[in-house]
DNA sequence: AATGTATATCGACTTTTCCCGATATACCAA
DNA sequence: TTGGTATATCGGGAAAAGTCGATATACATT
C-alpha cells in the first residue's frame, strides 16, 4: 500500500472519527443490533446514522479506509460490518517511527 | 493543532519524502554548505533540488509541514533552514496509537 | 416472482489541492 | 544605494477530493 493513500484516508474529518469509533464500538455504537462486532464490527448503516452524511458517502469512506487497510469489511447477509484493521495500524503507526 | 491537517500534510509523496529526507541530513544532503545541519536543518535551496519541483512548491510546501508541527525552521541571514520537529512527531504517533 | 432492506456504484457539481510563473520581501555585498 | 541571492507570497489553471441524489446490486422474506 502507498504510504500516500494511507494519510490521504486519513485527512478527513469523518473518516477520523470513524476510525475512533471503531475502537471502541460497544461505546460508540451503544444501539447497534447486538452481533458481536467487538469481532466482526460495526454496519455501514449504524455509522451512516452516526456520522450523519449520505450513505453513499459513507459507504465510499469505509472503502477508502478499506483499501489503506486501516479497516476490515465481512459481509453477512445484507450487511457489511467494519472493524479496525490491527495490523494496518501497526503498519501505519511504524511508518511514522521509523521512517519520519 | 487539527489532527486532520497533520494528515494532510502528510497526504503528499513530495512532502514525505522531505520528512523522510530530514531524518537523515547528512546522507540525503552530502553536498549542502557544512553548516551545523543536524543542529539547524537543511536549507530551502537544497531541499528543492532535490525534490526538483519549484521554489515557490517547495517554499509552500515547507511551510505547510511546519504548520502541521512536522518541521521546524530557523532563518539565518538569507536562509532558511528547516529541520524535522520531533516533538510534532512524536505527538502524530501517540495520536495513532491512542486514538486510531 | 415480487417486494423490501442494506450496501455499492455512478454522474454531477462544488471545493480543495497541486504546482507553476511572476512578483514581493529580506538580507548581503560592493 | 544598487544589485544579487534566498525565500515567501500571490494569482491561476488543471487535477483530485468531498459530497450528494439516483440507480444498481445483493440478499432476505413473503
Amino acid at each position: 500500500m502507498d504510504q500516500v493513500e494511507i494519510f490521504k484516508a486519513l485527512s478527513n474529518k469523518t473518516r477520523l472519527q470513524i476510525l475512533s469509533w471503531l475502537k471502541a464500538p460497544a461505546e460508540n455504537f451503544p444501539d447497534h443490533t447486538p452481533v458481536d462486532f467487538e469481532n466482526i464490527g460495526v454496519c455501514v448503516g449504524q455509522i451512516q446514522l452516526k456520522a450523519g452524511l449520505s450513505q453513499s458517502t459513507i459507504s465510499e469512506y469505509l472503502s477508502i479506509l478499506q483499501r489503506a487497510d486501516l479497516v476490515c469489511a465481512t459481509r453477512v447477509g445484507q450487511w457489511t460490518y467494519y472493524k479496525r484493521n490491527k495490523e494496518g495500524l501497526e503498519n501505519l503507526s511504524k511508518i511514522i517511527n521509523t521512517e519520519l
